[in-house]
RNA sequence: GCGAAAGUGGCGGAAUUGGCAGACGCGCCAGACUUAGGAUCUGGUACCGAAAGGUGUGGGGGUUCGAGUCCCCCCUUUCGCACCA
């Protein structure tokens, strides 16, 4: 195939995409220019894009994402940075198995043949990545590594195993995590998702969740607000307190979380969720237990998260218990009800309906008594002295539960305070007392990582009957997969049904022994991979602390937003659990990260334009993009065609116009070639350049600096758009390459080597090709080859036209010297014809002079 | 229901952050070259008006010499959340 192309050695007369692209591929493949050295002295620059699933083939989601992530790689590049560019594939999961399962095939042979085949996709496109440091998560020597930090978690108690109620997908028959389950849903199939009671391996990521809000100050500069938002919400810190109820006539307490302890004295009774294990222990001996029972009962089963119905109505049952305000010393009436939640606070609330809706709502349908005991105070109040108690109405009709902060009002001694005052007092009041304490709970839960799956790194734990659980030893680490598993998706691991597998010695008495047979959620192993790349053959340690000191953390990071709860929160406690371990130095791994906008198409037949998918058929395939009009054309108009955050609307046109664009460019390129690639060029300093020649200098040096500083912020549509414009004015210029004069000659190689080296972000074989045409040898990546650097001296106008308007209107324009006086433009305004003429006969009221930028005389 | 963001030509989108609205491209119209055009090149293209001129950034109000940009109310769309005590 190569052979094919060898004789192409120059630049052709018209543009051939296909040539120039395979031409350049292998040129980059055989000196490895992408190649990222550790020793390399110059700065370094980590840009990453999310790893693909190996599904086989590449959408344009992906074509949108390494685009972007390409674009930076070369801008850096050319600008002298050391930069990292790696790509890797998140091999374990799903479509694999399934694989197994309808067609029999093997999941390794499956998945190694999808890599083959969007690895050449990739390359075909073009993509800089240093392949040397590909990795894949399902072999052997990177799961390994996902063991090892198990082993490592498990050692330090933040792995854990317990029965606990999971969600579970009945159609992939697999337990899913919370953030995998989000909305009663699965992330991967959309099915409602079930409870089940398993005994499941669990990550304590709850004990970095304060860690994970606190942060976030550390990166939310450069992180899209949206992204923090969700993760904030799902980490879901919230201050209060605990407040002990101690039941009447016995020695238990009921434990309640509240946010709003000021309005304790209006309480009329504790809510207890149906799980909550007093539940069953206070109702020992009484009438009511079998109602109660059969109550929860009903509760538990119909607490299926149900979206599309809205809530639920609310229902509770008066246990008959009592229990007493401790503040108050009032007996209240102990409820359970269907609207508390065991998973947030202590699964048990102090019902107070006249300051929370919810309460509100359950003590009307139940009649229940509403006393207010906050009174709003206006802003005023709130920020100054607290005002007298008034004389609240207990008895006061209310419509709605008043919800606002406020003044107590009908609280005992606390009447009068203010509710920020009352909270902090009432709770060190609690805590003095011994039946409480402020406090902050978090809604995020520990990580559910166990999965009943095969293609999945297996948990390194042993089971022995006489010495119970046992790590797998790290030297014996990796634990492999078998290669002779059946898959029966039936919800039982298909490691269970594997002898060979599951039957080992116990690493303590070396007895009989069991393995584990769940595998890890893939989760897992994206937490971490980049950190891999760094060093992705090291045999001793996941990575050498040195290379994390080198490259990391990572200096952008682009992908979709639809992992903003998942993958990036994980990866943000695996990084500092890396960090308690001593392996990085840093508590956050990514410093700037993008989600761009997914790429949508028409519906056929419809105005609906929804995200390309097989199943919608609106899907474009990239191969069939690059053989069409090429990678170069492609890549330029995914760019071009929005912002990268923007949804793109995907339009074959559009891609016609970049064809279109690169082939003026390269045109023009090839018109000038052979006066341009003469030696003997001559200086800038050496001649008298003409108006327009100066103009175009201008516009070049315009261009490298609005593309310069677009590139900072990943505004790449204008980027591409002040590159048409640049080669626009060097269309506009029109000089004849055989008779230009040598000045003019100067302006247009800076013109188009600006151009050209601009554009190899966009369309990079394009670039090299022209590049070589204009007469240098050893591709952009040589050191003469760098990114152009704006002289604002030539950038500046030589001459200014200010608007004028009068009365805010725009009636006239004034051409001026840039650097003119206020006082001069002033007077050249009110010379102006056209304003004369409009303010005669007025009163000048004032004039208002914006330097360098416009007049406007107000007149009466 | 709660929360957030966003509404600019036929379309995607620009607008140095309060200073010439519509850059750049797509599409469309006209012309040139062509046996031909879904190729290429040239010109035009926010709206009303014959013109002078006027009107325009979802609607209404406000601040300002000046508002797409800031403030208030409303409408619409998109996204996120799902009883979070």
């Amino acid at each position: 195939m190569a052979d094919v192309y060898d004789w192409i050695t120059f630049m052709d007369e018209k543009y051939f995409p296909e040539q120039i692209e395979n031409k350049w591929q292998q040129r980059w493949r055989e000196t490895g220019v992408f190649e990222a050295k550790t020793d390399d002295p110059r700065e370094k620059f980590y840009c990453l894009e999310m790893l693909p699933y190996p599904s086989g083939f590449l959408h344009m989601g992906h074509v949108r994402n390494y685009s972007i992530g390409d674009a930076l790689a070369w801008f850096k590049r050319l600008q002298g940075f050391n930069v990292l560019h790696p790509i890797g594939w998140d091999s374990f999961g799903q479509p694999a198995e399934q694989a197994a399962i309808k067609r029999g095939v093997n999941p390794r042979d499956w998945t190694e043949e999808n890599i083959a085949h969007m690895r050449g996709q990739l390359q075909r496109l073009g993509m800089s990545y240093d392949w040397s440091r590909e990795i894949a998560a399902h072999r052997p020597d990177y799961y390994k590594w996902d063991q090892w930090f198990f082993l490592k978690m498990l050692e330090r108690g933040l792995a854990y195993k317990k029965v606990s109620q999971v969600n579970w997908c009945p159609k992939e028959q697999t337990v899913l995590s919370n953030e995998q389950s989000s909305g009663g849903l699965c992330w991967r199939c959309g099915t409602r998702v079930e409870k089940r009671d398993l005994e499941q391996w669990f990550l304590r990521i709850t004990d970095y969740a304060e860690q994970l809000v606190a942060d976030m100050k550390q990166i939310d500069a450069r992180w899209p607000d949206k992204v923090l938002k969700r993760q904030s919400d799902w980490v879901g810190r919230s201050e209060g307190a605990f407040i002990d109820f101690a039941v009447k006539d016995s020695n238990k307490k009921i434990r309640v979380f509240t946010t709003r302890i000021d309005t304790i004295f209006g309480a009329n009774a504790i809510v207890l969720s149906a799980e909550h294990p007093l539940l069953t222990e206070l109702l020992q001996g009484s009438a009511l237990k079998q109602d109660v029972d059969a109550f929860a009962e009903k509760v538990k089963s119909e607490r299926t998260p149900d979206r599309e119905t809205g809530e639920e109505e609310k229902e509770g049952l008066n246990t008959g218990v009592l229990a007493i305000n401790p503040f108050s010393g009032e007996i209240l009436p102990v409820w359970v009800a269907n609207y508390v939640l065991m998973e947030y606070g202590t699964g048990a609330v102090m019902s107070v309906p006249a300051h929370d809706e919810r309460d509100f709502e359950f003590a009307q349908k139940y009649s229940l008594p509403i006393r207010q005991v906050i009174a709003p105070v206006s802003h005023e109040q709130m920020n100054a002295e607290p005002v007298p108690t008034t004389a609240g109405d207990a008895s006061a009709e209310m419509k709605h539960s008043f919800t606002d902060y406020g003044v107590l009002i009908n609280s005992g001694e606390w009447g009068g305070k203010l509710s920020k005052v009352a909270i902090a007092e009432m709770a060190a009041h609690a805590k003095k007392n011994g039946f409480g304490e402020a406090a902050v709970t978090y809604r995020i839960r520990d990580w559910g990582v166990s999965r009943q799956r095969f293609w999945g790194a297996p948990v390194p734990v042993i089971y022995c009957d006489k010495c119970g659980m046992a790590p797998v030893p790290y030297e014996q680490l990796p634990v492999m997969l078998p290669e002779n598993a059946a898959f029966t998706g039936t919800g039982e691991s298909p490691l269970a049904g594997v002898p060979e597998f599951v039957n080992t010695t116990c690493p303590q008495c070396h007895g009989p022994a069991r393995r584990e047979t769940d595998t890890m959620d893939t989760f897992v192993d994206s937490s971490w991979y980049f950190f891999r790349y760094l060093d992705p053959h090291n045999d001793a340690a996941p990575f050498d602390t040195r290379m994390a000191k080198q490259w990391t953390p990572v200096d952008q990071y682009i992908g979709g937003d639809s992992h903003a709860v998942m993958h990036l929160i994980y990866t943000r406690f695996w990084t500092k659990f890396m960090r308690d371990i001593g392996l990085v130095p840093f508590d956050e791994p990514v410093k700037s990260l993008l989600t761009q906008g997914m790429v949508t198409n028409r519906i056929e037949g419809t105005d609906e334009w929804k995200a390309m998918s097989k199943s919608l058929g609106n899907g474009v395939d990239p191969d069939e993009m690059i053989a069409a009009f090429g990678a170069d054309a492609t890549r330029l108009f995914v760019l071009f065609a929005a912002p990268v955050e923007n949804e793109l609307r995907w339009s074959e046109s559009g891609i016609e116009g970049a064809v279109r664009f690169l082939r003026r460019v390269y045109t023009m390129v090839w018109r000038w070639r052979e006066r341009l690639s003469q030696p003997g060029q001559i200086e800038p300093s050496d001649v008298e350049s003409s108006p327009e020649g100066r103009a175009l200098r201008r516009k070049t040096h315009q261009t490298i600096a609005k593309i310069t500083s677009d590139f900072e912020q990943l505004h790449l549509n204008t980027s591409v758009a002040a590159l048409m414009e640049l080669f626009n004015q060097v269309a506009e210029f029109n000089a004849d390459p055989a008779t230009a004069p040598a000045e003019d000659v100067f302006a247009v190689r800076e013109a188009l080597e600006a151009l050209v080296i601009m554009l190899a972000p966009f369309s990079p074989h394009i670039a090299e090709e022209m590049w070589e045409g204009l007469g240098h040898t050893g591709g952009l990546l040589q050191d003469v080859a760098r990114w152009p650097v704006a002289d604002p001296e030539l950038a500046r106008r030589e001459e200014l036209e200010i608007p004028i308007q009068v009365n805010g209107k725009l009636r006239s324009r004034v051409i001026a010297a840039p650097d003119v006086s206020e006082e001069d433009l002033r007077t050249s305004a009110l010379a102006d014809e056209r304003v004369r003429a409009l303010i005669q006969g007025r009163e000048v009221v004032k004039v208002i002079v914006v330097p360098r930028r416009l007049v406007n005389v107000v007149i009466r």
